[in-house]
DNA sequence: AACAAAATCCGAAACGTTTTGGATTTCATA
DNA sequence: TATGAAATCCAAAACGTTTCGGATTTTGTT
């Protein structure tokens, strides 16, 4: 493997030169540099990026913690396509990203920060982490700048994107009830986790502004699981036949309210309409196709990089972006649109 | 940051000893060593990769290089379930995963080779990447060592992971003959695909088999692209309406192939029955769920580390991992399976 | 021709490890 | 007590790059 020494001999120069002339510093003679980027080529030179990174004390890379890289967790494409999102700015700017999962059976010998300082990575992105992960604390209070993704922890060194939960659980709800739906369950997720806290505030607001009455009691958590979710609507459905309409803080858990609405009997959208959260691909594919708020997961992971990247060059303007998300409309809330 | 310079001052020992220290030399006094190992946990201490792989020259990390990692190709999450294989094993031996992807706008600014060599990583596992990319030659002829996912390569330095197409296509095509379909179209991918030449083969063979003729005329390429599928499976169905059955390269291109039975009104499985091949997510939940030919993906992803990361000990027993498949029977062959 | 300024180059140190080849200490044995 | 072996330690070189501070050469001006 040729390096930098190699291309000094060949061209009768120092390293020194060499190192300047392709790192495109101005005190070096535009023939020399031709010629030593003509050499390197012929050598088929590539820069070693441990050695630049040993002492420039940076690595040009970031990366991307996740927790939903599982054999299970592929129905639910959210991780997937953040991490494409991260890759896809991340590709522009010339950065790598080096993907830490803590899947492993012999689960967490090394703390997020450990991988983090030990591969010197410049900067963390962290999905799917639950807010009640001991690590969480710990990568967040550590020096290593990171941005999470639906956590909003915002400090020095850490920032977030997030969506508009509240205002997106709205939409949601407001659809529901211009359509005519006066009593209305929700199926949440955690108690204690970010997006359904806000999402659950959306509904209320919704109701609130609509004169509407909030019933605690149909409220239920399904753990953000398609089979929990069915079993907690199972029982709501059971328990209070009054109910017209679901909306659900995820389309997995939506899937589970169908697969219970369709247990018992209940005719989507004519007898009980059902709205979800996220658009993931299955979504549309369900009978009856799932009307849901859509959030831009790509995007998502696409401004988490450029946001962490920014922080890493010192020039963020802020440490938090919220994106819109956006009502699609089908028919597990109404028959036959458009 | 803590080095081991700073371990070595405050035990009050050489730089040498805390390295053999730490890395489980026998030549280190007991005593010393939990000194030194609590000195080190003290100082909340993180061995630095970049240097080890300066010195070592290799650096415990190898590269992914997928080619779709595009907000297109979320519905087929083939991609995201060898990733999350291959970080499975990947995390087992405590290697770490730095992913590349073409997929920037400024396309291929640098080969893979660069993209490897210059992240020093220690071998590659090639995803998604297509047998015409004039990049995949090179990276096969580096040194590098690899291993291609459905690509039959073999040389001292690369292997492959794949699934047994032939045999795949063939139960596929046997289950559609022992439904008594006799006129069977078939949606192939590329022409030039590794795997559609095998499952070209075993429709063959299938059709060999049991006395039936193969009917050139009855095989469309639908570019493993969904909507192509459509427009191909339109043109087949009304050139040829004594069609009653369509094996399809891939699950992705069945939906196609389902739409446009949907669009000629023919009723799935009673008119014409689909057969897919992958078992994607949506799979299972189309109208009606579709039959196919299940690939284990997180294994594909799992084995191709394992495979590579035996090249890359000096333990690999052959280069060549070969898969089985699974006949998933659903309703669009048959209505109400058990 | 002389001199200052600008342009171009370079030696050496530094980054944090591992490893080689030997030095020193400890120990058992004669 | 002397001696060799075993146990324990260490100095220094090496990996491939960047960068600091200065050295050398070229150029322009008078």
């Amino acid at each position: 493997m040729t390096t930098i020494k190699d291309i000094a001999k060949a061209a009768g120069v120092s390293i020194t030169t060499v190192s300047r002339a392709l790192n495109g510093y101005s005190d070096v003679n535009e023939k020399t540099r031709q010629k030593i980027i003509e050499i390197a080529k012929q050598l088929n030179y590539s820069p070693n990026t441990l050695a630049r990174g040993l002492v420039m004390n940076k690595s040009k890379a970031i990366g991307l913690l996740v927790s939903g890289l599982t054999r299970e967790s592929t129905k639910d494409n959210f991780t997937f396509e953040v991490l494409a999102g991260v890759n896809q700015y991340v590709s522009e700017v010339d950065y790598d990203m080096v993907l830490f999962s803590t899947t492993s059976t012999k689960q967490r010998e090394k703390t997020y920060t450990q991988l983090c300082r030990e591969r010197r990575v410049d900067g963390a992105i962290l999905q799917g982490i639950r807010v009640d992960d001991p690590y969480l604390q710990e990568v967040v209070e550590s020096d290593i700048p990171c941005v999470l993704i639906d956590i909003p922890i915002e400090s020095e060194t850490v920032g977030y994107v997030t969506t508009d939960n509240v205002l997106g659980a709205k939409k949601a709800v407001q659809h529901l009830i211009s359509l005519g739906h006066r009593q209305i369950a929700m199926m949440n997720g955690y108690e204690f986790a970010f997006v359904s806290e806000q999402r659950l505030k959306g509904f209320q607001e919704a109701l609130f502004e609509a004169g509407l009455p909030f019933h605690e009691h149909l409220v239920a958590n399904g753990a953000f699981k398609e089979e929990r979710a069915e079993q907690e609507a199972v029982r709501l459905l059971t328990q209070h036949p009054e109910i017209t309409a679901f909306f659900c803080a995820s389309d997995l858990m939506a899937l589970g309210v169908m697969k219970a609405a369709k247990t018992l009997g209940k005719r989507i959208p004519e007898e009980i309409a059902i709205i979800g959260y996220d658009d993931i691909i299955l979504a549309s594919y369900t009978t009856p196709p799932l009307s849901t708020i859509a959030q831009n997961k790509f995007a998502m992971g696409y401004e988490a990089a450029k946001l962490l990247i920014e922080m890493l060059e010192g020039k963020a303007q802020s440490r938090v972006r919220v994106l819109e998300t956006e009502l699609k409309i089908r028919e597990s809330t109404v028959k036959n649109h458009g």
